[in-house]
DNA sequence: AGCCCAACTGTAAGCGCATACAGTTGTGCC
DNA sequence: GGCACAACTGTATGCGCTTACAGTTGGGCT
């Protein structure tokens, strides 16, 4: 029975074809067909070459479902984090306009980026370290309500999950490690049983502090992130250490919420201005240099201003943002790494990986 | 037998429970617990209590495999993108280097950043959507040699598939799009039956062109992107159609890769300088910017500089880049949107969607 | 020629769930 | 009190694959 290339070539997807199907074109067993696409070796050539035959004929793609059922493992990855709040298009209806082109003119009083550069170099590390071990990798944000629902979902579809601290609750994050293994991100080990990855917060910024007390600088501003974050709590710890260490230091703490926005409302209104701000993460740095440039105050000649996180968009601000760079990338990295070695060996203890920071010098702080 | 919550709560996964387990618990068949997952309602309240109950107890998740096998459907949706190259830690041992702060000097000489803003966008947009909608998201990027393996491998663990132009094989493509309906983004239509997402790349480019060419610029440098970019194609032509409409017009076509390096480069040996360079991307026109500012020259006023894309980085140039938005959230959008439609009616007409696109004028050419 | 063993290949039993269909129970009504 | 029917619940099957185990084949030996 001769058939067209084109008559199937079209069809629309009638039925996906199985490894039976593949099977009786290849007139061979249902295991053959098996062992052709997991283990090619442990068939005659000829026989595989039938059954690859017959794969490329009929469009053959297995079903990741009924493998990981039968090999009781799914070979994905999740990773779940705070979600970006889903402002655009609320309701979710695009217009294809085309054709349509408006023109705007943007004078920088708009709204400034919401978005968050952090969570995309994380991923990007977990995307690429996960697929090399051979893993799939599933994204998830977490949307308010329903985080328990998205959480218990992909829970059941992935062999192991990374979650970023504070994400996710800890009652809701104990059910799910009980069927697999769980690593938190940007948390330090408390007092649960997860493997945890994180960055050197707390030495980075007294590392930092030090450079900016170094210039001689004794009235300082610092501007914390939310109370509830991990990662700005051990930043501030860093930087009364630094403080602490040296006498007649003023600091002036104010609360922040790690965004641009808020960072250049604080600055805005800061009437003594300091010697240096120093700032609990590079948005909200970049937030106080957009507020300067419009004072037309000097950075670092009137006042130094230093970040934290190490974001592109501060090496290319005026002036250039001093920083400490953690390694975002190498984070997500790691996060896959340590599940994979969990997987490997569920009776590993609890592991919790601190990664090294690097302060990073550039104009706002020279 | 009554057990103490303690003595299974820390139990270290000794199997994952599945609907058999909470049956038993709960004293009901396994329908009923399926049916209190999936239909709360169909359920008497009683019996739903006492399954959940059981589900809390047991740690219970249900798994994606065997629901998907059942019910021949995954709801994942996925992703494919080119790849970021692997360059980072290519051995992938990470050392736990705790206590390790280092510091370095940034004199802006290094290289600059490698990384594409566009796919984190698109990325994003697209797991808003998805989730949305009710699918996961799965992530791939394309690695040179294994990328057959991917492909095919994502292909069979989801329900559809949003690729990014060029980034897969027609072959490949075909090969899979029998199995799973395919969505192609940031291309418009070809000879293939594919669903289509872009953007409105000539007419965007074309207005800004026009733009430039209204503050009577008439001596233009184009620099162009990499020549198997459909993107770039569009953008080219856009700019021809708006030159062609004016007399007097003398343009020098340049060729560059899309990235902030290769306009640096062509920037800095610009020897005749044009009245303004119109670039194929932001990343590109970030890059002219960058040399034009060691050069002393002034933008706009010795020389006017426009992009194309709207990423975030341009919004806080010196100065501030012109530019034309394209909606790429909205792009990833879309792309879910195209995907779940088909879903739900695979008979419907191949479609292609092109997004408006905005033209953005900020100080580069005001 | 007969035997043994390596190299293949086939058979069959699940994996954990959804769901059609077949009970079972409880309620209102005559 | 008995019947019809609604509201639940249980039984049984199959989704598409992996894999242990049981054949089958053929070549090298004696």
């Amino acid at each position: 029975m001769q058939t067209r290339g084109t008559r199937e070539d079209d069809a629309i997807m009638a039925k996906a074809p199985t490894v039976y199907d593949v099977a009786e074109r290849a007139r061979v067993s249902i295991a053959s067909v098996s062992r052709v696409l997991r283990n090619p070796d442990s068939v005659k050539e000829q026989t595989r070459e039938r059954v690859l035959e017959a794969v490329r004929h009929l469009g053959y793609v297995p079903s990741a479902n009924a493998r990981g059922l039968a090999a009781r493992r799914t070979n994905v990855i999740g990773l779940f984090f705070p979600g970006h709040d889903d402002v655009t298009g609320s309701d979710g209806r695009l217009v294809a306009a085309s054709g349509g082109v408006t023109v705007v003119r943007d004078d920088a009083t708009g709204d400034p980026e919401t978005h968050n550069y952090y969570f995309d170099e994380v991923l990007r590390g977990a995307e690429i370290e996960a697929w090399r071990r051979g893993f799939a990798l599933m994204v998830a944000a977490g949307r308010g309500a329903s985080r328990e629902a998205i959480v218990n979902d992909i829970a059941g579809r992935v062999d192991g999950l990374a979650v970023l601290a504070r994400t996710v609750p800890d009652e809701l994050l104990a059910h799910v490690a009980r069927r697999i293994p769980v690593v938190v991100l940007a948390a330090t080990r408390g007092t649960d049983e997860f493997d945890h990855v994180s960055v050197n917060n707390a030495p980075g910024m007294q590392a930092i502090t030090e450079h900016v007390l170094s210039t001689g600088a004794r009235r300082l501003m610092y501007i914390a992130g939310p109370e509830d974050s991990p990662d700005d709590r051990e930043r501030l710890e860093g930087f009364r250490a630094a403080v602490d260490r040296v006498d007649g230091v003023t600091v002036e703490l104010v609360r922040g919420d790690f965004s641009r926005v808020r960072g250049r409302e604080i600055a805005l209104g800061i009437e003594a201005m300091p010697e240096a701000i120093v700032c609990a993460n590079d948005q909200t740095a970049l937030g106080v240099l957009d507020a300067m440039g419009r004072r037309s105050i000097s950075v670092p000649d009137d006042v130094m201003v230093t970040g934290f996180d190490g974001i592109a968009a501060g090496r290319h601000s005026t002036p250039r943002l001093t920083t400490v760079h953690q390694p975002m990338v190498e984070l997500g990295r790691a996060a896959i790494q340590a599940l994979t070695a969990r997987l490997d060996d569920p009776a590993l203890d609890a592991q919790s990986l601190v990664l090294p920071v690097q302060v990073v010098l550039r104009d706002s702080c020279p």
